[in-house]
DNA sequence: GTCGCCTACTACCGGGCATCGTGGTTTGCG
DNA sequence: CGCAAACCACGATGCCCGGTAGTAGGCGAC
């Protein structure tokens, strides 16, 4: 995900798979199962997602519960507006992109554009 | 643009600004106007990207000619694919973006979605 | 009051990118 | 022919970010 290292997108997944808020142990505990790894390193990173917006937390007891800002659909669409705005010719892009989609992205969009929540 | 530094996407727009190949010293005279730049620093940056494979190559004489390998939508739509792949929901999120486009993103799918090249 | 878990703070390292210098080679010009 | 200009290859430096973790200190449980 745009934005995101390697380690926070794999700590981003965890809290947005889970519909509870996290602590740090809980997302260890999990992380671990595939990726050995310290207590503060888990710490350090849901730490700097705070930091940088993209998770909320609240004191529960002495150990905080962190919970994604957005969830990943949002996070994503933002991604992708802040890459479309990036390229430099963002109508083009978009306008290449839906013409050479394929056939599941054509059925995603016409689906979405028809349910538009606007 | 994904996978890109800054002065890296200035020099690629630059590329993909002009319709012939531009020789570094081209591409300097052009950044130069706003973004005083020694010659090698543009040279290594152009280099880079051909080690990359964002642009490609060929003499001129004593010179570089380099050309963008890719046009501006085409990379731009890669990018976007990437950037969807990587979210861990490729459908959901690009589900979620035609259903929240804007009047202009959804024109501009719509059209796309017609004039498709598949 | 001691043990264990938690946070805050700091540190270090590697990689990527921006930036440029030097040295060597080719080429045009006098 | 000989020199200056243009060009390339290579390497060096500095910075910032992300991954990784240790240490110090607080607080709750028993």
């Amino acid at each position: 995900m745009r934005g995101l290292g390697d380690l926070e997108a794999v700590v981003m997944d965890v809290l947005w798979r889970s519909a509870r808020p996290q602590s740090v142990r809980d997302v260890l505990t999990e992380v671990t199962q595939t990726r050995p790894l310290a207590y503060t390193t888990v710490m350090t990173v849901l730490d700097n997602l705070h930091r940088k917006g993209w998770v909320s937390r609240e004191r529960r007891g002495r150990a905080y519960q962190y919970l994604p800002v957005s969830t990943r659909d949002e996070a994503a669409t933002r991604a992708l507006r802040d890459l479309l705005a990036s390229t430099g010719d963002a109508e083009g892009a978009l306008l290449h992109f839906a013409r050479s989609a394929s056939e599941g992205e054509s059925e995603l969009l016409r689906r979405g554009l028809e349910e538009q929540t606007d």
